[in-house]
This record gives structure tokens, C-alpha cells and sequence, in this order.
RNA sequence: GGGCGCUUAGCUCAGUUGGUAGAGCAAUUCGUUUACACCGAAAAGGUCGGGGGUUCAAGUCCCUCAGCGCCCACCA
């Protein structure tokens, strides 16, 4: 025995080592597999990680995903299966962005303006390359085995084709398309965000009832009075009977120096309880007024801009913030009696998640992804849907879930899911920030200028064009000028499980492991991401991407709060595995969390399942330090052959029950239960005698020690998707006529 | 406003097709010439949120109430 076994054991002096052996055998990369022993052809397994954003490093919650698909990864190597791991990082496009900026600004006290795109982008670049490095050594540190050697990061050249490519087929089959309508617009970051990266809050809000001025005939009631100012319309219900005589008639009215013409519409969506039953329609500055608007033919009329600001109104307020100038109005409207009724309510306001930005709806010229259009789906491999056939994006989403083409856990976010498309609207795809992959179009302002005799050409020569590249017109040698805006990162991780692949090329990796089999990630972006790539997999390949999605909840602190820098509760997955390991922190994060419950961590937690770890170490201990090399040829006595049979038979069946259904936290609880309780405390107890008895034959001894190493082989095996570290330490210091990796032996049955 | 989830031992959670409750951690007592004190042994701890129903039998199925939490939503 080595005496190595005579210490505790200690994670650090063995983790990294073992990491890098890992490595060095190849074996994350699928390629490089051992054949079979029984000749068999390993059938495809693929995950690919979803890539952490590059705003820095991993969490809990991170080390929570690694750990679950490892073992899934594992398990499934183990079981002969030719298993990719595709691992990478996502640009994340806003997030970082803004990381960067507010970094740059607390230094240098400039903004990216001040540095302008090209420089600012090298600067983000920069950092996203440290950020990419420190969580590449995360993920090593957590055990996981991914293929390095296909990383892949949204941004590069590979993954920026396959935007490009997804863009132009989606522009020219209609789906994408350039509009000006009301949008989420975030003052704070200066950019568009779509609905599902805004969040509500819940606040007291003043409802004002008041008329625009003493002749206007209807009293209105608003939280938000200086919107008023852009109101082109005042919305009753149709069959309201008090407003009944001014539908459809227009009335002029001067509110806070601006001149107002205000036409009276029906419109069923109003309701005639709340407030006055009248709403003063604002189609600028409101989706639901927008909607109206639209209905009624009511013109447009923004008195807001990009800052928050007023643009409208008289003196005293035009050029003040919209929290200012609301005040004023107010003010104004109270000192001419014109406010009927003030009254408090609780009022749900629009945040920008990133920035905390109030979200002021703005019209503005964007470009948007239609999901209810209808397209020929030209190839489709989907069950249900024949090539050809005519779809639009929301239905394709919803089928392969109904169909049970993709199955989601735990079940009952299919509903949420389901939910969620229905109340889609078109998707913003265009952001004006700077770092992510530039709409690849291009404008040609001002138009060619018609040289005499030659007008026809003109006509011919288009102002917006679709290119990867700088085009030049052909006509006037102008150069074209490409959008500003770039596209929102969703875009390109929905793409994800083919762009890795090697999409839009044809490639051996794309056929090989396409669908992929499992997607696991936290159901906080079920909507973001899973949906997204459920839409960009069906109408770009006519496939699934995943057969399963798998969700995983949150990792809160012990008293079940969100683990946050502001409550200083965060367990760094780096220091509890500097403490007691990767392995005790794979388990902690494992046993205990069941699909879609969030799960709350303690460092106790994770130090307990050290002594677990340590148990394992010193159940080797034992096994080695009685064991004899002419072990292995022993022939069994009875009692040893069938004392733990049945027990080693069950833990196996239940592990791997479990694990195909996705029970890891039973499945781990299993065979830890199966070591501590059946095999150290039973048969190692049993045994003991029969060793130290100096009265035992030479034949029972041998017996019973080989045994005993192979239940030791067996619980190694069990125990190594879960804490493949260990297993693997005490793997290489067994008596093996041949050196082998653990990681890649097979699965008991 | 709509939808979903949770409520089981002090804490964190299991409990698969209904058959009078389980684990880990913590706490209590005892035990270190023993593979492991990062250990072992023992004992303790629950009217399974309340109420009602179905059933021979309910933590498990149905109804209802309460508390907590989450998601969605253009009532200004």
C-alpha cells in the first residue's frame, strides 16, 4: 500500500493532477474513445454547455451545472457511449458591455463615447479574454470533461458565419424585418431591450383624474400625466353610454403650452370601471396605446427622447426629466382646478434587468423577428411537419413540445412554456450598444444621385443592402454604411447547439451529435434561451435542437435567500473546493436538488460530504492494506461469493435507474447510503475477523479479500460520475496489471 | 388579474402504482492499543400546514381554507 493512504485525504494534492491526466488521455474528445471491449459501435451522446457569459466568474449556481451534466457526461461514457461535451462562453453582449463601461468610468472617469467604437471594443475584448480564462480554470477545478478542443465562444469566426447566415435567412424568407413601433427602451443603458429582459416592480404611483383644459369635455385618468402631452386620442369603451355622443369626434385642446387635437374613439380594450372609463391614448410612450392607435388610425406624436427628457410642452417643462416635469404639471393642473381626483395605487413599473433603468417607451426604427409569419419550412426532419410545408415560428415552437419530440423537466414548465408563446410578441433583435456580432446591413445614404441619360440605373441601385462585407454601389462608387446597432445576444445562443457544431457548414459533428441529447440550464432562462433555440433549430434546421431539457433551480444560501454581493452570502465554488474539494462540493450541490427546486447550500453542508469523501479514501485504505497481489486469482468461498451480491446488485440498479430518469440527488444519495451503510459499516466489519484471524486459512483469506476488491471496483465505478476525483486517485493506486483511467471503464450492469 | 409551486423531525430535504413515516446535518449519551474522531455505538426527536371528502386503508387521490414563494400580464 502506498503510504500516501496513511494521511487524510486531501483533495489538493491529487485534483489537478488528476485533471491533467485526464486531459492528456484525450478522452474528452470523443474521437479519441478506446474501442469497445465487446466490438460494440459507441452511439452518440452530446450536451453542449450552456456558455457562461464573460462578465467575469462563476457562481454557485455555474458549479451546480457543471456538476449535474459531468455526471450525466460520465455516466454516459462509462456506459460505452461516444460522448461530447461541447464546451464555450457567451459574449453576453449587454452585460458586458456595461460591465466594461462602468469599470472604464470608476478608472478613467470616460465614457465608451469618449473612446469611440473601435477603441472601446478592444478594451471589452481585452477583458473578455481575462473573464474566458478564469472560468476556464473554474470548470477545470470542478472536474468537468469537456472536449477543449471543440471550445467555442459566440463571437468567433465560426459562430459569427452562422449568425450571419441564420440573419440572411430569416430577412429574406420575411421573418426579420426593419420597423418603427413602440419598443422597450432603457434610458439608462441607451438601448432597446426586448419584454423579456425587462422586469416589473411593484410600486405606489399617484393616479391623477384631471382634463387637459376647462373646455375639454372628458376628465382622464393617469399615472403619468406629463405623457399627456403626446396623447393624439381619448379611448372609450364602445358601449359606454356616458361618452357615447363624442366618439368619433375630434376636440382641440391646449395642455401646458402644447396644442393638443384629441379624437374620440371606441375601443373595447378600455375598461368602464376604472377611473373615469375614459383613457387619454398615447401611442408614443405606451404599448397598449400604441395598440389602439393602430386600430383607430390615431397619428403619432412623441413628446419624450432618448434621456427621459420632455420635448414637448411649454418653457417650464420642455428639457426636463419626465419625474420633474410630472411634478410641474401636476402643479399647473392643481393651481387651475383642472385635477378632479387624486387617489394612490399600486402600480407594477417596467425595469431594464441589467441596468435598473426605468423603461420608457419609445417609438423607434428597429429590427424585429416576426414569430407568427407565415414560411415554407423547407427541410424539416421534425415529426408532423412535412418539408414544404407552411408554418410560422410560434407554431413550430409549440409543436415539438406537444408532440413530445422535446421532453421538458420536471413537466410542469411545459405549461409555463407554452404560456409564454402565446403571449409573444415580435421579438427585438436590435440593440444600440456596441460589443456583439453588427446587423449585417448596409445603407446607401443619400441615394445615387441620377446621372442624366443613365436614370434607369438608379431605380436599380438599392438603399439597403444584405452583406457580410462593405458593398459599393455600383452606380455612384459610394460606400455603403452599415447599421450601428448590434444584435441582442439571445440571437446567437439560440443558435448554439448547431453554431458549435460547425453550422452552416455540413459537418461530420453536425450529424454526428445533432439533435443533441440533453440541455441542462436553470429555468430562470427557459424563455431567453430555451425557447429561442427551440425557434432557431426548427426553422433553420428543420430539427429539435435537444431531446431533453433538464432544469435545475436556483442555489440560495442556508436561509433560502438569493446568494448576492450586497447581503455578502455568496459561497465562491473556488474557495469551498480550495477547502474540501471538488468532489465534496459536486455532492453538496447534487444530493438534495431535485429538477426545478431550488436548493439551498451551507458551507456545513459541503464539509460533510469532505468526511464522505474522506470515508471512501479510508475504505481503500483498509482494502489495500489487506490485500495480497495473489488475491485476484482466488476462488470464491460461498460466503464471501453471495454475502453482498444482492446489496451490490440493488445499489447498481438504483443508481442507474435513477440516473436515466434524472433523480441524480437519489441516485448520489443511493450510493452514498450503499458505501457508508452496506459496504463500510456490513461488509467490511464482517470481513474484518476472517482477516485479522491469525487462524484463517491461507484460501479464506484470499477469499475474502478479493471480495472485497471488487466490491471496491464497484463502488469506485458507481461513485465516479459524482466525484470523479477520488475515485479516479484511488483508481490509479489499485494493483492493475494494466493502467488504466476509471473514467473510461465501463459502467457495472 | 391569470397560472404554478411549496408547507413532513430543530435545520435541509426524500417518500416512485394509496398499505399506520425516512436520510443528512445539528443536538444528547457513551466509546479512542481497532481502515477512518473527516470514526463508531446508542437513544431521542413528527397528531406529515388547518378542515372536509373518497377508501377496508391517505403524507400520497379529490375539495376547501391559510401561510410562504415564483412566473406571466398593455387596467391607464
Amino acid at each position: 500500500m502506498d503510504p500516501i493512504f496513511l494521511k487524510p485525504y486531501d483533495p489538493k494534492a491529487h485534483e489537478d493532477t488528476i485533471y491533467k491526466r485526464w486531459e492528456e488521455s484525450g478522452f474528452f474528445n470523443p474521437d479519441n474513445l478506446p474501442p469497445l471491449k465487446k466490438r460494440k459501435k459507441r452511439e452518440p451522446y452530446s450536451i453542449v454547455l450552456p456558455p457562461p457569459n464573460v462578465t467575469g466568474t462563476l457562481h454557485m449556481g455555474h458549479a451546480a451545472m457543471l456538476a449535474i451534466q459531468d455526471i450525466l457526461i460520465r455516466f454516459n461514457r462509462m456506459r460505452g457511449k461516444k460522448t461530447l461535451w461541447l464546451p464555450g462562453v457567451d459574449h453576453a453582449a449587454i452585460a458586458t458591455q456595461s460591465k466594461v463601461e462602468s469599470d472604464i468610468y470608476k478608472k478613467e472617469k470616460k465614457t465608451r463615447h469618449d473612446l469611440g467604437r473601435e477603441v472601446f471594443l478592444k478594451r471589452v475584448e481585452e477583458f473578455a479574454k481575462e473573464s474566458h480564462d478564469t472560468i476556464v480554470n473554474q470548470i477545470k477545478k470542478m472536474g468537468s470533461s469537456v472536449d477543449w478542443s471543440r471550445e467555442a465562444f459566440t463571437l468567433d469566426e465560426v459562430r459569427t458565419k452562422a449568425v450571419y447566415t441564420a440573419f440572411k435567412q430569416m430577412y429574406e424568407d420575411g421573418l426579420i424585418y426593419r420597423s418603427a413601433r413602440v419598443c422597450n427602451w432603457d434610458p439608462k443603458g441607451q438601448t432597446t431591450v426586448s419584454d423579456d429582459e425587462t422586469e416589473r416592480e411593484e410600486r405606489e404611483a399617484m393616479l391623477y383624474t384631471f382634463r387637459y383644459d376647462k373646455d375639454f369635455p372628458i376628465a382622464i385618468s393617469t399615472t403619468r400625466p406629463e405623457t399627456k402631452l403626446g396623447d393624439t386620442g381619448v379611448a372609450v369603451h364602445p358601449s359606454d353610454t356616458r361618452y357615447a355622443k363624442y366618439v368619433g369626434k375630434t376636440f382641440d385642446a391646449s395642455f401646458m403650452g402644447e396644442k393638443l387635437s384629441i379624437k374620440v374613439v371606441a375601443d373595447k380594450e378600455v375598461d368602464m370601471e376604472f377611473g373615469t372609463g375614459a383613457v387619454g391614448v398615447t401611442p408614443a410612450h405606451s404599448f397598449t396605446d400604441w395598440d389602439i392607435a393602430t386600430r383607430h388610425d390615431l397619428p403619432l406624436k412623441q413628446v419624450i427622447n432618448e434621456y427621459a427628457q420632455m420635448t414637448a410642452g411649454n418653457d417650464s417643462v420642455k428639457g426636463k426629466k419626465v419625474k420633474v416635469a410630472r411634478n410641474i404639471i401636476v402643479e399647473e393642473l392643481r393651481k387651475a382646478g383642472l385635477i378632479e381626483k387624486e387617489e394612490k395605487v399600486m402600480q407594477s413599473v417596467l425595469i431594464a434587468e441589467r441596468t435598473g433603468g426605468v423603461i420608457e417607451p419609445l417609438p423607434k426604427l428597429q429590427w424585429w423577428i416576426d414569430t407568427e409569419k407565415e414560411f415554407k419550412l423547407k427541410h424539416s426532419r421534425i415529426n408532423g411537419i412535412k418539408s414544404g410545408s407552411t408554418v410560422t415560428l410560434k407554431r413550430l415552437m409549440k409543436h415539438v413540445v406537444e408532440k413530445g419530440h422535446i421532453s421538458i423537466l420536471p413537466e410542469r414548465f411545459t405549461k409555463i412554456y407554452y404560456h409564454w408563446i402565446d403571449n409573444l410578441r415580435p421579438w427585438c433583435i436590435s440593440r444600440q450598444i456596441w460589443y456583439g456580432h453588427r446587423i449585417p446591413i448596409w445603407y446607401h445614404e443619400p441615394r445615387c444621385v441620377p446621372i442624366p441619360g443613365r436614370e434607369e440605373e438608379v431605380s436599380e441601385c438599392e438603399m439597403t443592402v444584405l452583406s457580410e462585407t462593405q458593398p459599393k454601389c455600383a452606380h455612384c462608387n459610394a460606400i455603403y454604411i452599415q447599421d450601428t446597432d448590434t444584435l441582442d445576444t439571445w440571437f446567437s445562443s439560440g443558435l448554439w447547439t448547431f453554431s458549435t457544431l460547425g453550422w452552416p457548414e455540413k459537418t461530420n459533428d453536425l450529424k454526428t451529435y445533432h439533435p443533441t441529447d440533453v440541455l441542462e440550464t436553470g429555468y430562470d432562462i427557459l424563455f431567453f434561451w430555451v425557447a429561442r433555440m427551440i425557434l432557431m433549430s426548427g426553422y433553420l434546421l428543420g430539427d429539435i435542437p435537444f431531446r431533453t431539457v433538464y432544469l435545475h433551480g436556483l442555489v440560495r444560501d442556508e436561509k433560502g435567500r438569493k446568494m448576492s454581493k450586497s447581503l455578502g452570502n455568496i459561497i465562491d465554488p473556488l474557495d469551498m473546493i480550495e477547502k474540501y474539494g471538488g468532489d465534496a462540493t459536486r455532492l453538496s450541490l447534487i444530493i438534495g436538488a431535485a429538477a426545478g427546486n431550488d436548493l439551498r447550500l451551507s458551507e456545513e453542508k459541503i464539509r460533510g460530504y469532505k468526511h464522505f469523501v474522506n470515508k471512501l479514501w479510508n475504505i481503500a485504505r483498509f482494502i489495500l492494506e489487506n490485500y495480497n497481489e495473489d488475491a485476484l486469482d482466488a476462488r470464491f468461498n460461498d460466503t464471501d461469493q453471495k454475502f453482498m451480491d444482492k446489496e451490490v446488485q440493488t445499489a447498481v440498479e438504483r443508481v442507474t435507474k435513477n440516473i436515466e430518469s434524472f433523480r441524480l440527488d437519489l441516485a448520489a444519495d443511493e450510493v452514498y447510503h450503499f458505501v457508508w451503510d452496506k459496504f463500510a459499516a456490513v461488509e467490511i466489519e464482517f470481513t474484518k475477523s476472517a482477516l485479522k484471524n491469525p487462524g484463517t486459512k491461507d484460501w479464506a483469506r484470499k477469499s475474502a479479500q478479493r471480495k472485497l476488491y471488487d466490491t471496491l471496483v464497484v463502488s469506485l465505478k458507481l461513485l465516479h460520475p459524482f466525484m470523479p476525483f477520488v475515485t479516479e486517485t484511488i483508481w490509479s493506486y489499485l494493483p492493475q496489471k494494466e493502467k488504466t483511467l476509471l473514467m473510461v471503464e465501463e459502467w457495472p450492469a
